[in-house]
DNA sequence: GAATATTTCTACAACACGTAGAATTCTACG
DNA sequence: CGTAGAATTCTACGTGTTGTAGAAATATTC
């Protein structure tokens, strides 16, 4: 056995992958393969390429596709910021002392996002889920 | 140009290379290739096997190694902490939306986290620079 | 049923990683 | 100083992933 692969358990995406889901997160209705090569014309590439790509979302679990239509339409999953912050917090876990993260990690939030982590903290501290 | 690769701007770590880090990460005071190897005595590596990855390591800015001691010695460069909360940063800054992202984040998280960032927020409303 | 649109299959090049043998360079010791 | 032994560097290969796309198969439409 050499040469295991493993990657990141969530989404390690590629260039071309991460561009897609970019255009697929910002299309809530979804988009066909064909839509998806012309939002790339600039790249100019091949729509067995698109399908090739989309196909390998779908197997990563980023999108599903609507069959029920012919040109198929891909759709995300899940939304840009529930995956930013599933992925997120899959980083936090990476290291054991969790506090010690979020103070550095505090360190280097704007002060924008302090204020909103302020107001989201603020409202709740009872939550009871 | 066909098959371009640029991976995730920041340390997409292999599975032995995330082992070796987190080795380092618990030995302040670095540890050797030899000492390494005997970490994952498990594994039985060849002690090149454990230089490759090192230097693999050192190349992308994980670890410095003393050189001036002959079996040289091997440091992370930063904590695993600050390696982390960069990469909770860095994946934060992939949503444009960033206040849905902390939202969402905040959601997944546990009460202890809240707790530690309530307590993190709270002592510096007028923090200057 | 044939022309056209769409999707699926197959394939390849390039790179990242795990893994390690071979070669080279140091060190220490006689 | 010369050399054995230790340590480091160089080179290399197998496999998985991703970008890229042609060929083949399948579905649509007249």
């Amino acid at each position: 056995m050499v040469g295991t692969k493993d990657k990141d358990t969530v989404g390690t995406l590629g260039e071309l992958e991460r561009s897609v889901m970019d255009a697929i997160w910002v299309h809530d209705d979804g988009l066909s393969a064909a839509e998806l090569r012309d939002a790339f014309a600039d790249r100019d590439l091949a729509l067995t390429t698109i399908h090739t790509v989309l196909t390998r979302l779908e197997k990563k679990g980023f999108v599903t596709r609507d069959r029920s239509i012919r040109p198929h339409r891909y759709l995300a999953v899940s939304t840009r910021e529930d995956h930013v912050a599933e992925l997120m917090t899959e980083v936090l876990s990476q290291a054991p002392d969790r506090q010690a993260v979020l103070a550095r990690f505090l360190g280097t939030v704007t002060e924008a996002d302090e204020k909103t982590l302020r107001n989201l903290l603020g409202r709740n501290h009872t939550s009871r889920s």
